[in-house]
DNA sequence: TTTAATAATTAGGCATGCCTATTTCTATGG
DNA sequence: CCATAGAAATAGGCATGCCTAATTATTAAA
């Protein structure tokens, strides 16, 4: 039985990369906010389950049916975030807490007429994409908007999805996926950016571009 | 904290009349498929946080505050179904499940939205008023199709939610909310009435009639 | 190579919400 | 008034998913 915690740990696993190479504890303890032997004695049963593989002090991987579990719930949770926004009207910013608890309680029938309702979307309103039914997910190439040079310009595709504050802050900005942004200029050591969206200038920390994952034009 | 369980025992007790006189602590374990101590211990835990009023071998009551919390998660779950009903697409007879797992993890504010988006709709698909967003609901007068006599009509104003198979039955008689229907006989003993459906004429069993809810036209 | 720091595991508990078995209460009928 | 059937409460447990404290592995530094 899937149960809510257990989608709960694979979709993080699987955010955090480890459906390609073993996961740390620690990692998925801070994620989840929960204790380093909480996540140990989970890790164990998952693997028990046949959705993770596991080796003590070595860390975690998921499964084929893991992997399987985990873009299911990813896909549900992304389909709500759509029709949370594009239907309901709510802000982009207060989505993902929803879509968290909405998540876990989606039979297979109500995603699919979901997704037929929303016209098959390709990507969550933050941009990140849409795994399909069949559980395949395309990631298209993408780079830290601090990692362009001053002149590019690129076409955002994807901006974190879980940071109330800061998606109101981009918000503002008009940062949001599709938008096209040019490097003015970068400080350096990590400094500020100087970005020009549309017709405006803004200056903006390289924390909160590194997050930023766009397309180079 | 309104745990999910807590929820459960709320609309439970409220659906068994618990609102208006005790109720015993075996309906309720019956109601919710679940054992009697474990009612006891709950019920107990109700009238601690001031959500029901609890007399040991009497019965229990909701208090005003527990009242409002069963109406609005009764309110989710109508909501709930309509959206899956009339949006997407779902058979009525599949709602009730899925609503029963959403109701607990909407916020107020997808509530709201949910009915804005549904344009405040005043039933749920089988026909049960919609409480208001601030805890009321009006119950319209009404008596089972079987206490109607041979000759009389009335029109459908509710059926059961839950039952799949009768619902099912109910789909293919057309017996839905605001249909009419005439009593052309009644077999003597709680046998079977003799029903008119728009042109067509049905044998229905007292046990099934007795379950569907009418106006006298 | 030994040691110190860091990461992870094991040990032992706790709250929730359920269970069965047993006891106690209540409301009858005799 | 008392005995008894049936309902409900208490006693004692269990699974899940967390926790803190203590122990053990691993890794990096001296």
């Amino acid at each position: 039985m899937a149960t809510r915690s257990t989608e709960e740990y694979l979709e993080a696993i699987y955010k955090l990369g480890g459906e390609r190479e073993p996961l740390a504890v620690s990692s998925l303890a801070e994620r989840l906010s929960v204790s380093s032997p909480s996540v140990s004695e989970m890790v164990r049963k998952l693997a028990e389950q046949g959705l993770a593989a596991y080796e003590p002090y070595k860390g975690v991987t998921l499964t084929a049916e893991g992997q399987a579990q985990a873009l299911a719930v990813i896909r549900r949770h992304r389909l709500w975030e759509r029709f949370l926004t594009d239907t309901l009207g709510l802000p982009w910013d207060q989505v993902h807490e929803e879509a968290c608890r909405l998540e876990h309680v989606t039979s297979p029938l109500v995603e699919e007429r979901l997704a037929d309702f929303l016209e098959a979307p390709q990507t969550c309103p933050h941009g990140h994409p849409m795994p399909t039914a069949l559980g395949e997910v395309t990631v298209e190439a993408a780079r830290p908007l601090s990692a362009l040079e001053p002149g590019q310009r690129g076409v955002v595709l994807w901006v974190p999805e879980e940071k109330v504050e800061m998606l109101q802050y981009l918000t503002a900005l008009g940062l949001k996926p599709q938008a096209t942004v040019q490097i003015e200029a970068v400080a350096p050591f990590q400094g500020p950016l100087t970005v020009r969206i549309g017709e405006a200038w803004h200056p903006l920390g390289w924390e909160v571009a590194s997050q930023i994952m766009v397309r180079l034009l």
